[in-house]
DNA sequence: GAGAGTCATTCAATATATTGAATATTGTTC
DNA sequence: GAACAATATTCAATATATTGAATGACTCTC
C-alpha cells in the first residue's frame, strides 16, 4: 500500500493491527525524527491508546525502538536484518549487481535494478555508479511513482494497461517538463517497438533515462533496468549503444530468471 | 524479541497479530525460500487461517510477495524501504560510516559499527572494507550474539550486568575456540580498564578483533566500534596502535552523540 | 483416470483487541 | 514554585479478530 492514512486498509483486513503497524512504521521512516504516541495516533487518525499498544509491541519486536527518558519512538536496527535477508536470496538483485556494474563502468553512468510494483510505484533494488559520474544519488530502498521517467514509459508499453487505469496516475505526476498526454502515449509507442523506453530531460531536466524490462514469467515485466546520464554523456553515438547494451542485458536477465 | 516461536510474545501483547507479524516476517527471511500457508503455520504454531489473514495484511503492505501460480509467500521489497529510511535518519550510521572508512583504509582491515541491543544480540549497522583485506564478510544488517567475540567483552565490561546474568548467556556461545569463564572475565576487566576489548582468534581463529564502546547519553554503551584483522595484521606494533586509534573514535563518536 | 492426501480458503461462534473516558505523568508558563 | 496544559497510560465495555471445523482446489500415486 501507500495511502498510509489507513482508512480501507484497516476495516478490510482481517488483521487490521497489521495495516496500523505498517503504517507507524511508514510514518516513522518518513519523519526520520523520534515522535510520541500522540503526534503519531493524529497523523495516521488513530486511537492514542490503540496506538500505545501498537507501539509496544513493534518495541518488543525490535523494529521500534523507544527512549524512555523523552517517551519518543523511532525506527529501529531490526528492520536492517529484515532487509537484509531480502537482498540474500532475491534472485534477481543478484543477477543484477555485475550487470549493473558493467554497465556503469562501460557508459560511465549510475545504473539500477527498479521492482515494478503495479502501477502504484518501483522500488530501487540495486544500484551502481561509476567513479566519474556525479553522483545522481539514489539509494536501495528508494521508491518512485510507477509511471514517471523512463521506467513509467516501460510499464505503460509492455504492462498491458488501459488509458482508463493509466490517465489519472499519468495526470498527478511531477516532471520537470510534463509532456503531455498525446506526447507521452507515442513515446510510450515507441518504447513498446524498440524494447526499450527513453526519456529524455522530461523527468529531470537534462538527464536522460533509459529502462530496459525484465519478465519473470507472468504477463507483465516484473522488472527494469534503469541507466542514469548526465545529457551531454548520451549525445550522440553513446545513446545508441547504451540502448542496446541495457536491452541485451534486460533480455539475458530476463532468461536466467525464466529458466 | 528473537524467540520466533512466539509464546509468551503473543499472549502477553495487547496486539499479538504484529508480533505474529514479525514473526512471519523473520521466518521468510531465514528461510529465503518461498513458502505456503500452512508450513509457515505449522513453523510458528499458528492457526493456518490466522497465519493466512496475517500473510494477506502483510502483502496488502507489499512487506511480503505472493505468487498466485504457486501460493507461496516470501518477503518483499517493501522492507528495503524501511531499512534505507532507517539508514538515513540514524545518526550514528552517519557520523560512524567515515570514522570506518578511514580506519579501513589506514590499518587495512575490515570496520563494523554495530548497535548493542542488551544481552541479545547486536546488529551491523555500517561497514567499511579495505581493498586489501579478504573479504571478512559480514553485511549491514547481520545479527550477532550479543556476549561473543570483542563486542561481547565490551558488553561484559561497560554494560553493569551481574554474573547471574551473563554466565547463561556466555554458556550457550559458540566459539571456534572457547575462553573458560574465569578467563572470559579476566579478559572482561582487563577491557575495563583499558577501554577497548580484545579478542585474539577465540571467536574465529586466526581472526584477531578489537571492540571500543560508544555511548550516546544512557549508563550502558548504546553502540561499538569494531576492526576485524586476519591475525598476521595486527601482530606486534599494528595491535596498540590500532587500539588506541578505535578507542580514540569511539569517545569521539560518544562526545558528537552526546552532544 | 479415479482416489487419497494435502493444501488453501471460507464461515459463524467466541475469545479478545480496540475503544474512549478517566487517571497519572510530564513539561511549560507566569 | 504552583497551576496549567498537554501528554502518556490504564481500564472495563463492546465491536471484532481469531478460531477450528468444513469446503473446495489441487497434486501425486497407482
Amino acid at each position: 500500500m501507500a495511502t498510509d492514512d489507513l482508512p480501507e486498509t484497516v476495516r478490510a483486513s482481517k488483521a487490521p493491527a497489521i495495516a496500523r503497524a505498517a503504517a507507524v512504521l511508514r510514518l516513522l521512516g518518513k519523519r526520520g525524527t523520534a515522535m510520541g504516541v500522540q503526534a503519531i495516533a493524529r497523523e495516521l487518525d488513530m486511537v492514542p491508546s490503540t496506538c500505545l499498544y501498537v507501539l509496544r509491541a513493534l518495541v518488543i519486536e525490535e523494529l521500534v525502538a523507544f527512549d524512555p527518558d523523552t517517551k519518543r519512538y523511532a525506527l529501529d536496527a531490526g528492520v536492517l536484518t529484515l532487509a537484509r535477508h531480502w537482498l540474500r536470496r532475491d534472485k534477481f538483485h543478484d543477477l543484477a549487481q555485475p550487470v549493473l556494474d558493467r554497465l556503469s563502468g562501460e557508459y560511465g553512468l549510475t545504473t539500477l535494478a527498479v521492482k515494478l510494483m503495479g502501477l502504484g510505484h518501483i522500488i530501487v533494488v540495486a544500484m551502481s555508479q561509476s567513479s566519474q559520474s556525479f553522483q545522481l544519488s539514489t539509494q536501495v530502498g528508494s521508491r518512485f511513482p510507477a509511471l514517471v521517467s523512463a521506467t513509467g514509459r516501460c510499464i505503460a508499453a509492455f504492462g498491458n494497461y488501459s488509458d482508463a487505469e493509466l490517465r489519472p496516475r499519468f495526470d498527478v505526476l511531477r516532471w520537470d517538463e510534463p509532456p503531455s498526454w498525446e506526447e507521452w502515449r507515442r513515446q510510450v509507442d515507441q518504447a513498446r517497438e524498440e524494447g526499450i523506453a527513453i526519456d529524455a530531460g522530461h523527468y529531470i531536466a537534462g538527464v536522460t533515462v533509459a529502462a530496459a524490462p525484465v519478465w519473470t514469467k507472468s504477463a507483465r515485466p516484473s522488472h527494469a533496468l534503469v541507466a542514469i546520464g548526465i545529457g551531454s554523456a548520451l549525445r550522440g553515438e553513446a545513446l545508441p549503444r547504451l540502448k542496446h547494451a541495457l536491452r541485451d542485458s534486460a533480455r539475458s536477465l530476463s532468461d536466467q530468471l525464466s529458466g
